[in-house]
DNA sequence: CCATACATACGTACCGGTCAGTAACATTGT
DNA sequence: ACAATGTTACTGACCGGTACGTATGTATGG
């Protein structure tokens, strides 16, 4: 939130120019190694190596490690939202139809190969102690999605609305564990059918 | 599974004897560190300093890192399945009331302040490598605990039975993540609630 | 038109500390 | 005697992080 690692540039031309700065290098391979081994498995010397660039370039964009790990989830964050949201506009006005699309593509994700669960929730995992600059980005975004589900389950007029929002978060979060835990044919595929269950016995009276 | 760490001495004199030995000590300490910094997080260093013992007192017992951190994912799996042999036996034959029994002990388990989760889910997050011991151990824990769920669906007549029964698993694995990320008051406190419902929702028609 | 000056971006080489793991030997208790 | 443990010192690799020098482009002043 404080400060941009990327400084856009004032001369706006090349726009689809593959020289991309160091610091964009850098992200995106430290997103790739971060979410596939691991946030504590993978050292910053392999991530300048991957990149093609030198230690220090890492260290004048991004203050330490920790950061650069922040950033990610920073990132990983805004792509989620925008997953998020593409659910929910292609069903305005009924948040029931908005959760079962989001779910489905959920499901269908936790069954690709290469699934590694929520960046997230991994990194929460990876760093228990609270105030840690990782830990804190996931924090906020798993209180705003659980916002968001309560929200959206009271619009469905559910009677507890906050404990379905709840119930529908544990089947997020499990969806995105077990995915990683079993892989293809994994408990995750099912979880946008037990979702509309779970929300049908929680709309009914 | 290959190999016990511990061989229990022939001569049982002694039951409440303080003077444990050194693998016991390692193994202990190595549980609580493992359990609440990560695996990841601590080194052998800081295990035999707490323990009280040297480092070639742990490689004497155990033949890595990795092999103790699955021998302390092993113990993990024992007193997991007691915990949950003993919702099982309060309630012979009602596979239903066992669930909810089980869910409401986990339910409030994520609600202690230094609630860490599940260890083998947090070790499989850890170490994504397939293969790693204590990966091995995590995933096999796991499999068994999908496999009676499903039976206990079944049990309960369930018409789509594995459906029910990965549900169930789906918001097993949210309340242990939920509960580390969100404390108390965050959404795996309705863990049973949610199940209960979703069984309903389940067994109608 | 050219030289100086400056900011930006990058590389080489290095820091002290910690990582998992081991060799060789001394000490203890039974 | 013997088996378990402790002691000390060490290895090579890797950790996150930095001091310091260098290239390059650009803007300005003469």
């Amino acid at each position: 939130m404080p400060s941009d690692n990327k400084i856009e540039a004032s001369t706006n031309e090349a726009p689809a120019a593959p020289a991309r700065k160091a610091a964009d290098k850098i992200l995106g391979v430290a997103r790739d190694l971060f979410y596939r081994e691991g946030i504590r498995a993978i050292g910053v010397d392999e991530i300048v190596k991957r990149a093609g660039v030198t230690k220090p370039s890492l260290y004048r964009s991004f203050p330490s490690k920790d950061e650069l790990a922040a950033s990610y989830l920073r990132q990983y964050d805004r792509e989620f939202w925008e997953r998020f949201d593409q659910a929910v506009d292609a069903h305005p006005g009924d948040p029931r139809a908005q959760i079962i699309a989001f779910l489905t593509r959920v499901g269908r994700r936790t069954q690709r190969p290469d699934y590694r669960g929520c960046g997230m929730t991994n990194a929460a995992v990876e760093y228990p102690e609270h105030g840690h600059p990782a830990r804190v980005v996931s924090e906020a975004n798993k209180q705003e999605l659980r916002r968001r589900l309560r929200a959206m389950a009271a619009a469905m007029g559910a009677a507890d609305s906050d404990t379905l929002g709840d119930g529908l978060l544990l089947l997020i979060e499990g969806a995105y564990i077990s995915g990683q835990l079993f892989g293809l044919g994994g408990p995750a595929a099912s979880v946008a059918r037990n979702a509309d269950l779970l929300i049908e016995a929680s709309l009914k009276k």
